[in-house]
DNA sequence: TCCTTTGGTATCTTTTTTGATACTATACCA
DNA sequence: TGGTATAGTATCAAAAAAGATACCAAAGGA
């Protein structure tokens, strides 16, 4: 792809929106189990807490990626779901999962190399 | 994909790796312009501060995604590339670049949307 | 002799993220 | 009357990330 103009770099805006703590693993989840209340979540997630999951939601409720609605009853009923925006990201995900698989095998052989290595010294 | 067994989420795995302010760009420039030198790098970003810039490169390193490469001189040369692993991270920044542009847009859309709304009501 | 250059390291401070904990409203049930 | 459930908020504390600043070695040049 040659560029006469170079475009301004967006990675980190990707980037942004997938960073955090528990980002990816609620979009992974979202995408993966479809619609979920607040509470379901929250319970598919051992040790994140109240504050933080709202948080991220929220957060990913501003850039359009999860929509939340609210059912007015007592008590409340809170339900996130992806939305088709939010469904864009799927690919980048993949290609990171994909990535990340190979490289949990390239550091293991890394690690084992570097034993023997240690070890015929 | 049918997964009978699920495969645990390497998705992390490589967020962890282009997370922190300065390693997208670190690595996008020794992408793009190949073997650079750490004052060369230095003077390509501006703001970065030589602490961060060595902290990140040998993560990066670490990593097996940047080889550092030092000269015996005085005063001292060093000199840095993405490694042929570090090659296969391509794909996933292009994807990232990609979404984020369209992302940027999006936003834009959005907001203007949102301002129409507020000024008809 | 002193200054410059390069690629760092060592400390300390500030900022940002994350976590722990307590508290709230209100319908329903016993 | 008291307890439960849901989806939060508010406050404070801890930990992690980032930034500012000062310092170092040793060759070469003025």
């Amino acid at each position: 792809m040659a560029e006469r103009v170079p475009e301004k770099c967006r990675v980190e805006d990707a980037l942004g929106i997938l960073v955090g703590k528990w980002k990816p693993i609620i979009i992974l989840h979202l995408l993966q189990q479809g619609t979920k209340r607040f509470s379901e979540l929250k319970r598919a997630m051992p040790g994140i807490t109240q504050k933080m999951l709202t948080k991220q939601l929220r957060e990913l409720e501003d850039e359009d990626i999860v929509e939340r609605v609210v059912y007015p009853q007592v008590p409340p009923k809170v339900e996130y779901s992806i939305t088709a925006y939010g469904k864009t990201l799927e690919p980048i995900l993949e290609a990171m999962h994909e990535w990340g698989t190979k490289h949990t095998f390239h550091k293991s052989e890394k690690e084992e190399q570097e034993q023997s290595e240690r070890a015929s010294s």
